[in-house]
DNA sequence: TCGATTGTTAGATAATTAACTAAATATCTA
DNA sequence: TAGATATTTAGTTAATTATCTAACAATCGA
């Protein structure tokens, strides 16, 4: 979970998995999203994976990404148990 | 909402709002939690305070935090998004 | 198999951040 | 008002991070 609290503090990585929920792309298509340089997507596509919020699948020439919500839940989680009743215990 | 994702990045400010969660604490019950100097918690509360997920109010010699859960509600709605059906855009 | 395309890895650098100690500020009490 | 307590601010340092360019690796198509 800290991996995926992490990852997500970053605005980039952010829109990231914002153009995953819409649909699969390559390492390439992300990175023409961004005014940055492909190796620093990269850079945080390997921070994502790591983190579990994305994995990836060579397809050809090409490495598809696409999202893992399953850590995202977790983070659902810790946010519904912050928000749930005074003195409830969160999750984490 | 980038400040709040930035502020939550840090397991140390993460585990400060849990224990808000349970009842408002001053600076120093909060501080007697970490192994860590009461002035770096000062600036970790400063950050929380900035990313508006924690208010402060005097009381006396003390100064209490308490959670403001608005934010996190926010949080909450990016994750839902994040989440919902596929294609679906999030809220931010 | 050669050249083009796609993406990652390596290595460097500048900016950000979390931590500390020491000093300042604010409040209370005697 | 002087001293004690509570907290923040200032200033420093070490670690982390986001970015870049250059070089490497893998795949495809002619």
């Amino acid at each position: 979970m800290n991996d995926a609290f992490k990852a997500l503090s970053d605005p980039t990585r952010r829109t990231i998995l914002q153009l995953l929920k819409e649909r699969d792309l390559s390492a390439g298509e992300i990175a023409d999203q961004f005014n940055i340089s492909k190796p620093s997507i990269s850079h945080h596509l390997s921070i994502l994976k790591q983190a579990k919020l994305v994995q990836d699948e060579r397809q050809g020439q090409n490495i598809v990404y696409s999202l893992n919500l399953t850590v995202m839940q977790e983070a659902l989680g810790w946010f519904l148990g912050m928000i749930g009743a005074k003195g409830d215990k969160p999750d984490d």
